[in-house]
DNA sequence: TCACTAGTTCGATCATCATCGTACTACGAT
DNA sequence: ATCGTAGTACGATGATGATCGAACTAGTGA
């Protein structure tokens, strides 16, 4: 098995402007909030999204580097999943704030 | 005096991706924190920023037309306030969660 | 009226970035 | 081993946007 997990800033390492510009772009907004839905984690390619599969992953690996959710390989899989407590921690109630918005 | 506001978004014409966008940008994330800062307004020029008066212009615009703040007329002023009510209503958490971040 | 100040608008430039196709890697199954 | 699938990396391109200087607008005060 031996998943593994797909480098990522620590949590003292995020940085406010980098989390919301990455999440202020239409796809990787469609990302979080499958992200949101699914607490365990999401398969990236099992999201509907309107772009080819290397736009898929330029966006994750942003929302990755920004902190926004961690990535771990299960087989050729990659699952995604948001890192709510740590966004939780430094910026308590943004992610709440943002998935209340009837987009 | 016949102070006058300028035009910006009604609540309900506020996106969601137009304001992170918005706040995702250093210089404008520091015009917000000054807003919150001042919840009476701040006159435009009196923030300090390491640019141009007219590259500020073009960052306040951005942030008005995206419904982050109001501005109205003062004689010669411009004095800029942040909506933080409907921000508040539309994204509950959102505004405390990016001005709690440790910059 | 005539400057002076605060700020905007316009056009240009340069950088960033969203997008794509293609080539590549890694894992699983036959 | 070989093939298929999932996803990444790379290079190119086109769009967006941050920046500036210069010209303009509007209010204040002499």
């Amino acid at each position: 098995m031996a998943t593994k997990v797909l480098p990522q800033p620590e949590r003292d390492e995020i940085r406010v402007e980098a989390v919301l510009q990455a999440l202020g772009e239409p796809v990787r907004l469609t990302i979080v909030r499958a992200l949101a839905d699914n607490p365990a984690g999401v398969c990236c390619g099992d999201i509907e999204l309107p772009v080819t599969a290397s736009t898929r992953a330029h966006h994750l690996k942003t929302l990755r580097e920004a902190g926004v959710l961690s990535t771990h390989t299960d087989g050729t899989r990659r699952i995604s999943v948001l890192r709510r407590e740590d966004l939780e921690a430094l910026y308590p109630g943004l992610l709440t704030g943002i998935l209340s918005a009837k987009q």
